[in-house]
DNA sequence: TTGACATATAAGCGATGCCTTATCTAAAGT
DNA sequence: ACTTTAGATAAGGCATCGCTTATATGTCAA
């Protein structure tokens, strides 16, 4: 799995506000266009972008388009991070700085 | 926190995989540039990157710079994540579309 | 102290990103 | 049929990105 355009879709802050607004609830193009200061194509654009990446889908509903988060993606995103565990937990941290003075001796 | 800059930070190729190197060990910046086909300058300009969003930190060595991970930012990006976990847990998914069967009923 | 080495910064360039306004398509309401 | 509504796409502007080559800075070695 590639998880290139997940990560670079994620890159920007607006649409991960909007990953936000659909976590909570499906929601059409419209309701997202209410929450931003940007304009309607702005905002289609940045549901492209997600679209591309595997992170949401449209579901047709008359006129509307009712789009919901599908996360497939972002378990890639996080067991990428998640190997870096160690870097911020504090007992792992000592461990690493143990091992390093292993090393230096 | 902010987590914006190691988010921007993470959107590009390089920089995951250099991170990748530096997780291994610490690391000074021409054993990087071995490693990529680019530049020294690139290298350099891709470090800044990831040390402005404190993902990694420099130790003067002589007149290398032996970098290592600052793992930090990243919880903040992991737990970000961590709460799509249900959008791509398979039991929850069921449970998902439970609730959207039930809401549309 | 002179020269080689390791890295950072500067300057410039083409590609990409994020926005805008204008327009197109499709579905509803009248 | 015409108009309105919802959304996508097109075209263009300006900023930022990711690279390059050239140069500056600091350290080691002869």
């Amino acid at each position: 799995m590639n998880t290139t355009p997940a990560f670079r879709a994620l890159g920007d802050p607006t649409r991960r506000a909007i990953l936000d607004l659909l976590a909570e609830e499906e929601r059409p193009v419209g309701a997202l266009v209410d929450r931003f200061a940007m304009s309607q194509p702005a905002l289609s654009q940045h549901l492209r972008v997600l679209r591309d990446a595997g992170l949401v889908t449209p579901r047709k509903d008359g006129r509307r388009r009712l789009y919901r988060v599908q996360g497939a993606p972002l378990e890639g995103v996080h067991d990428w991070v998640g190997r870096y565990e160690r870097f911020w937990s504090a007992r792992l941290d000592a461990l690493g700085a143990y091992l390093d003075d292993e090393r230096s001796r």
